[in-house]
DNA sequence: TCGGTAACTAAGCGCTTGCTTAGTTTCCCT
DNA sequence: AGGGAAACTAAGCAAGCGCTTAGTTACCGA
């Protein structure tokens, strides 16, 4: 009964697109409250009646509450990565491509940041294996920013005085986007992601 | 029975100073509980055990978790307000305030990290009116840190597009310290304080 | 000396949690 | 037409949760 013709078994507080289809539906929901919430303060049925289901019938498409933080959590990481690896793609010179990555991660951040706050800030609810695995993604980030001020202070457009603590400072200030931001906030994505592209340049010191 | 002879009632895993009284053990093991796990998946028999208690013998002194996790997060922003006002009263110029509230905050963060890591990071579990009072507290270490910045513009010596914005890069710097920071990490805190403001410096144009 | 008070524990209550079981419906392949 | 797999629900189980109750012990002022 994947669609059915009258009323859905909860009616009450759905929080995912209904055309969606059913893992998708249980993604959005469990996003949504994840971010809100935090993992531990979030039931299974929370998770369930927002994606319109009965609370059995998460564990027809996932095995536990972990496992659906976990696809979650890997898809976001990724998803991520891949935004940074474009970004700095598109860039011809370490400043356009500094300028780049800060302002599309920051946007990321804003119009996902449901997604945003659980990578940022659930991750270690994650088991040791889980959560392993995603570390490796993190230090992949981390290295994509380093390596991005290195080549800048190499061809002499950027100076600093440590690029894994300036790397780390600029990340910070992406990542803190998830903790702050709220939808009522009327700054648009765009505005949001210039004004740390612009921050991100007198950081390294290149804006002189 | 305050300073049992022979054994404790839970010999277990205390995670508080066995000599403090028991409000403050109580404390000290809630800190470090919610730092670790999150305020929800943090049970009151670990707080319990942590202070060396029974399960009741929290609610002699708080009347409920959340009653624990309000007094922890009030007085931890009240610290770190006091601690924001003496740096800035400190600092003669708009350019040493700057340097010696990111350097002082940025230390407090490592040094007290699991308090520091409640303060930002679990205000959201509190009930309506305490996250209220406290929201209050946040409010006022934002316009400390813009009122510097202003200063600073107003005499020259800073050169800022905008100094909410500013501002609130530079509390990102700072309060990401007590998302990364662990205590395996080498560097001092006094390292980590005067790297902070360093950045700070170049942040607002002051190092030109 | 002794009554009152504060700090504490053993036991456990009622509820919610993550997850399972058994069964129903729908759809598709032959 | 009919058999089987997949998606789903109603009901509920065992465990763990926040917190309470009833009682014990230690101490202190009169």
């Amino acid at each position: 009964m994947p669609q059915p013709t009258t009323t859905s078994p909860s009616a009450g507080s759905r929080t995912s697109d209904p055309d969606a289809s059913t893992v998708e539906r249980l993604l959005q929901a469990a996003a949504h409250a994840f971010a809100d919430k935090g993992f531990h303060a979030t039931t299974t049925r929370d998770i369930a009646s927002g994606a319109g289901l009965s609370p059995a019938g998460v564990y027809v498409h996932f095995g536990s509450k972990e496992e659906l933080l976990f696809a979650l959590s890997r898809s976001g990481h990724e998803s991520a990565l891949r935004l940074m690896r474009s970004a700095i793609a598109d860039g011809p010179t370490p400043a356009e491509q500094l300028v780049t990555v800060m302002a599309r991660f920051t946007e990321w951040h804003v119009e996902q940041y449901q997604v945003a706050r659980v990578v940022q800030y659930e991750h270690h609810h994650l088991t040791p294996e889980h959560h392993a695995e995603v570390l490796g993604l993190r230090k992949e980030m981390d290295s994509l920013m380093r390596d991005v001020l290195d080549r800048g202070v190499a061809d002499g457009t950027f100076s600093v005085d440590d690029s894994a603590d300036t790397a780390l400072a600029l990340l910070s200030i992406v990542v803190d986007v998830a903790r702050w931001y709220s939808p009522t906030i009327r700054r648009t994505p765009g505005e949001i992601g210039s004004t740390n592209a612009a921050l991100a340049l007198r950081l390294v010191g290149a804006g002189h």
